[in-house]
DNA sequence: CTGTTAGCGCGTTCAC
DNA sequence: GTGAACGCGCTAACAG
């Protein structure tokens, strides 16, 4: 049974030709009933499967479409991947997954074997160290449509999904402050990512309006990996005034950083409070989470961006313009008494 | 630059014949110096990607391997991804990942979708819900090398790749009997699981051994949602001697089953003891993680049956023996000092 | 060393 | 209604 079954064999078994079959199977009006039924039940008996490869080169449709994204270690991202599996399947697409790592290197590479693939459209949200996006112009030229989602590329015009973090650091900042807090510092992603610009205008904004006490000190930026997270936390606690409450990146770093306090004998959102981006499932079953955490609604993400992908693979030609998506987010409270903070 | 360049727009330019750049892009020693460096040159200018279809449908390969898993948000399984991308990316192949949601259904659905999408070779865990395998079958039928890691079927002759958990189970029971635990439970998993007969063996071998009390009011199953997990939660605690200790299917039962204890008032790891499977990462971030957990060595199961898988593709005669590889766990203990441990 | 040709599986004219 | 023939991009005999 090695060898696949072809219309071919079907139309010999039947004694007809190749291309009456073809047409049976694609339910061509021009063809009679009987034949079609007879058709269609030798190729059920020979357990007939069409090889997608003559149809790609006939059509050019892989029927694939490739998705770029950091790690799905992350449960942002495998949830996105979730959405986006969702919607796409449903339309008869399959999913390519890859994991960039964060590494631009391999993220270039990713799109080349992408392009050498051919899938029909490609999803990205961008590595911490990429930038500049010389490699996705590539997509663009080859006619390939290209979404990005949450981490999307700066000053590249493109098809974009992305969260209004901006609006999420505010809420945080304002949620703080009405908790009687001040000194807030922000422990922010790789500057590369427009992401982290967003955090940082939401942060600044907020603390302008709130007229709330803003230093340079108080701002750092971490390469997202435990090390510089500490390194980052071990300056703001050597600092004369150190910061009240921490407005971190995501809530892996918030939690790196509230590990660092925990070594350090300082009691997470007790000594200082952490408030973080994402939300993510997981820390549901912290007992000291994040005191609160913008949620991102990775699903929702992931399905908006396939859609909007989809439609772009669909009608090639509209590709002249270019879609932004801007999803609101929420600022999700841990549960916590007001009680819990003796600052 | 929509239309993609060919070998014969690139002949035509060089006014040499198809053949002869086929045979230069291959490196083929028929072909002159100069002739070859020309084609080349060529080839990069015009941005030539070779078609996968044309390739596809002459050598019957797509360098494309299928994985269907559960779920990729449990980090055992992302992780495990990131093993098989190592391997197999370095060899020239692409991941399609697919999740089953744990769902019979669609894991049948997924094995169709391969099938039809004709990957090169097929890894498995299978679904919680699976109990036969005739969907399995069928990519045996049709060629397609499958190698199943981790959660693995009961007797099916098949090539398998996965943890020796009753050891495991064996070492979870040791460490607590040697804490002077006497009463352990087992909240294990789906019963159709393999996985879950090994540890079941392990911890009535276990208990055997030590002659400790056995009964089966202390063994429940759950299908490894939350609720259920509750539901069985709530039997344990009603019996008139309710465990010192659970040993749970993984990190995230175990989870939610300390979640129910604290909503009960009762004191994970200090008035009932956890032990669990998987050590994932993320428990690091807890302040009361599992007392002590199974390591499992997603990456390592990950590497080892990509290879095998690979091995198998390369070599499609030898399929006659199927091969199991067994990988040793570790059990990994959380940092606790014996007196957190009031019992 | 290089060119010619057949064919991989399928859809699609164009004839009948 | 149906069949013959061509071509998608490429490799691999088979000729020179």
């Amino acid at each position: 049974m090695r060898s696949q079954t072809t219309i071919k064999q079907i139309a010999q078994a039947l004694q007809i030709s190749i291309s009456t079959v073809s047409r049976a199977l694609q339910n061509n009006p021009r063809i009679g009933l009987k034949t079609r039924e007879k058709v269609m039940e030798m190729a059920q008996k020979l357990h007939y499967i069409p090889n997608p490869a003559a149809m790609l080169l006939r059509k050019n449709q892989t029927f694939t479409i490739g998705v770029i994204l950091p790690t799905l270690t992350e449960e942002f991202f495998s949830l996105a991947i979730t959405g986006i599996e969702d919607v796409v399947m449903e339309k008869g697409y399959h999913v390519l997954v890859s994991q960039s790592r964060d590494n631009y290197e391999r993220e270039k590479q990713l799109v080349d074997s992408f392009l050498r693939t051919r899938v029909d459209g490609v999803l990205v949200s961008v590595a911490g160290q990429t930038n500049h996006y010389a490699h996705f112009k590539k997509l663009e030229e080859y006619g390939i449509p290209t979404v990005f989602f949450d981490r999307v590329p700066r000053n590249l015009p493109a098809h974009k999904v992305r969260c209004n973090v901006e609006q999420g650091a505010k809420e945080a900042i304002q949620y703080l402050y009405d908790k009687g807090i001040r000194r807030i510092a922000l422990l922010n992603g790789p500057s590369n990512l427009a992401v982290s610009d967003e955090r940082l205008n939401g942060y600044l904004t907020a603390l302008h309006n709130f007229h709330l006490f803003s230093s340079p000190r108080h701002i750092r930026t971490t390469n997202l990996s435990r090390e510089d997270t500490w390194t980052q936390m071990a300056h703001f606690l050597s600092l004369p005034e150190p910061p009240e409450a921490i407005l971190c990146f995501n809530d892996y770093i918030a939690l790196y950083a509230m590990q660092y306090c925990s070594s350090r004998g300082i009691r997470p959102n007790q000594d200082i409070a952490f408030i973080s981006f994402a939300n993510l499932p997981i820390t549901q079953f912290m007992d000291n989470p994040p005191m609160a955490s913008v949620e991102q609604f990775p699903l929702q993400m992931g399905k908006e961006s396939a859609e909007l992908l989809l439609s772009c693979i669909q009608n090639q030609e509209t590709t002249s313009t270019y879609f932004e998506k801007v999803i609101e987010t929420e600022l999700v409270i841990h549960n916590f008494s007001d009680s819990d903070h003796t600052l």
